[in-house]
RNA sequence: GGCUCCGUAGCUCAACUGUAUAGAGCACUGGAUUUCGGCUCCAGCGGUUGCAGGUUAGAAUCCUGCCGGAGUCACCA
């Protein structure tokens, strides 16, 4: 109705004001709580045209506005600001629309264009963790609320299947693995242990034989030993070392740090590490069938994963293939001028003019880098999918500079569709203890949160509370477990998902399974209490040919006639703490009404029809909201 | 140090991207109701929106400068 009066003004104009105006000049919004009325025009902007005071100008568009559309019931001045009420036949109307439309909120499916999301994209050296889980709920809600708006939604990852990480998972298997009395190293079947489970093991196992190695060597440089070391990285050493005189303490822990990092450099096992990524590039057989075998480890063991967090992949692209499709990019881009290359043979793109520095595609031996590898996995995903609309990448605010660099890049190697990549930078997880101290993940001190461990926790907090004020006489076993799960997973994807991307969080692992407030079991628990309304209502007819409603009611039908906008606003900004926020507004609102107000109870019928056409749309609001969000909302609970 | 992002109640977060008295939850204090599902509702307490200027009819929001925090500046991914 927003578009009814804005036409209205701009076609009478003229006479009201003496001259047109700008569409721009009328702006609305939406009416204080505690104000009357169920829209506000703000007056300012006309205040100079009419040469009056702000009062009297709302007051000659009021009255205006009053006599020229019939569902406008009176209005008010305040302030500079023109509330205009609307008539309660209007109210029931909207009501009537809501309640009539299953997919309210929605779009017709495939109706906009199409849109690739990617999200999760692991390194498959290490089990999933906490940073994971927020990522992968917001991608896959992203993509959720995108489809939700009518767009074709392609989910994706890319997996980081290669480069030295993977081999140090590999070679401390291969090193350090025990041998069973069939003369097996351990896998999982013989262990029992979930594949990335293993597979992570080995790249902790691998991490402290490095650093117990680095450690002698550097006891052994600060005795004055360097035999068997080259000269460059003697020299090295040296300089760092001296340089440490008369700095304070922040400055010695970095430069000894970077004297730890050489050290590092020169372990045997590194240096084994480096080998069997060059054997791996060159195809040698037996470590590539190791590579594989590894990889499906991990592979059944992130589908465990994701099965439980209830999100799933469109398609799947695969860092070992687009590496090389990121090489020949390379090499035409630095035909065609784009790139330069180093004496040497090291490949760069110079993006100094750009406001930025020099960046590396290729090493000096041939190899690929990470951007390589980006490069050459957006061109392919064009390939694919000649019609997409845009690339949305959904990956740490730590890589803001990565993803500028690439987008730009690809925009100078000629690709008008550069302009629609978008870097869906989230925020850090923090994680907070009870005494609220802030600490860092760190996979190395043992801090990071596992993705599994979390998730059974939860699911195990909403059964004890289940078990012990819910509803769920009468469910089967499995019914129970679903419903768990469900309450559990809930609790958490909504924790992770009610903060704006954007911003960084802090995680309470006990704040996560809290049941009350602005949480998701508070949500659901709306939902299923209004099924249990309903149930007991039995058959509700639509509602037709009302005009009178309450003023909770009303309260409620202005709220839920928003929710298109909302979720419209959440695929634009990619924000699905805008709809979870929406929901929990409107349960809250819900449950204001449901306590002052009769439904069952009340003997007028044509209230009673109302109210609980009102539930029923609320109800149908949750689920349609909560579904983009991934959540499921049970019957009961 | 350069660049990027961020500082809102004790804590966790909102604020339609510039508008009326900056709102919720948790915690704390008090109350309602034991009902159509108490995982409910109502009230109180709590703020110089990091600081100082500027632009505007109007600033948490835009600009400048400080202060504080995070990230990033790899032939890692």
């Amino acid at each position: 109705m927003e578009n009814l009066i804005r036409e209205a003004i701009l076609e009478h104009a003229e006479t009201l004001f003496g001259t047109a105006v700008e569409e721009t000049m009328i702006q609305f919004q939406k009416t204080r709580r505690d104000i009357k009325g169920d829209l506000t025009l703000v007056v300012f902007p006309f205040v100079k045209l009419l040469r009056t005071s702000p009062i009297e100008a709302g007051n000659k568009i009021g009255e205006f506005l009053t006599s020229q559309l019939d569902f406008i019931e009176s209005h008010e001045v305040i302030s500079g600001f023109l509330n205009l009420s609307f008539t309660d036949s209007y109210w029931t109307g909207r009501l009537g629309e809501i309640d009539a439309d299953d997919h309210f909120g929605y779009e017709p499916a495939n109706s906009r264009s199409r849109i690739m999301v990617e999200y999760s994209s692991p390194n498959t050296n290490k089990p999933l963790h906490l940073g994971h889980l927020r990522n992968i709920f917001l991608g896959y809600s992203v993509s959720e609320i995108l489809k939700a708006r009518g767009h074709k939604v392609v989910k994706t990852q890319i997996i980081n299947d290669r480069g030295i990480h993977i081999c140090k998972s590999m070679l401390a298997w291969q090193k350090f693995s025990p041998v069973n009395e069939h003369g097996e190293r351990e896998t999982p079947e013989n262990t029992g242990i979930k594949g990335d489970k293993l597979v992570g093991k080995y790249y902790v196992e691998f991490d402290k034989r490095l650093n117990e190695e680095a450690t002698s060597i550097l006891e052994a440089w600060e005795s004055g030993s360097f035999e068997g070391y080259s000269e460059e990285v003697i020299g090295e050493v040296k300089r760092l070392s001296g340089s440490r005189d008369g700095k304070d303490e922040k400055t010695i822990a970095g430069i000894n740090g970077k004297i730890k990092e050489l050290a590092k450099n020169a372990t045997d096992l590194f240096r084994e590490a480096k080998e069997m990524l060059i054997r791996w590039e060159a195809r040698d057989p037996e470590t590539y069938l190791l590579w594989s075998a590894m990889n499906g480890w991990v592979y059944s063991g992130f589908e465990d994963t994701y099965e439980t967090m209830g999100v799933d992949f469109d398609k799947l692209y695969y860092e070992s293939d687009t590496y090389l499709i990121g090489k020949d990019m390379v090499a035409e881009g630095l035909q065609k001028g784009v790139f330069f290359k180093k004496e040497d043979g090291s490949v760069w793109i110079d993006l100094t003019e750009d406001g930025l520095d020099e960046k590396l595609l290729l090493r000096s031996d041939g190899t690929a880098v990470y951007m390589t590898q980006d490069v050459g996995t957006a061109f392919d995903r064009y390939r694919d999918y000649p019609d997409l609309d845009g690339i949305i990448y959904t990956v740490g605010n730590e890589q803001d500079y990565h993803f500028k660099v690439l987008f730009l890049i690809l925009d100078k190697l000629g690709y008008s569709w550069a302009k629609n990549c978008y870097h869906l930078s989230y925020g850090m997880v923090e994680l907070r203890n009870s005494e609220g101290e802030v600490g860092k993940m760190k996979s190395r001190e043992g801090t990071v949160v596992d993705a599994d461990d979390l998730m059974s926790d939860v699911i195990e907090a909403a059964t004890e509370m289940t078990k012990a004020r819910g509803h769920i006489a009468g469910m089967s076993d499995e019914e129970k477990e679903t419903l768990f799960k469900t309450i559990g997973l809930g609790g958490l994807k909504y924790y992770l998902l009610k903060v704006d991307p954007r911003r960084g969080m802090a995680f309470n692992p006990e704040e996560s399974i809290e049941l009350n407030g602005n949480t998701g079991p508070f949500i659901q628990y709306a939902h299923a209490r209004i099924q249990s309304l309903l149930r007991k209502a039995g058959e509700v007819s639509t509602l037709s040919n009302q005009n009178e409603i309450g003023d909770q009611e009303k309260e409620l039908v202005k709220h839920l006639s928003e929710f298109p906008a909302v979720m419209e606003e959440a695929a634009i900004s990619y924000s699905p703490a805008l709809v979870a926020n929406y929901t929990y507004e409107l349960v809250k609102m819900f449950n204001h009404f449901y306590q002052t107000v009769d439904i069952l109870k009340e003997e007028n019928e044509t209230a009673k029809l109302r109210r609980l056409v009102l539930s029923r749309s609320v109800g149908k609001v949750i689920r349609n909201a909560m579904n983009t969000l991934g959540i499921n909302v049970p019957q009961r609970m």
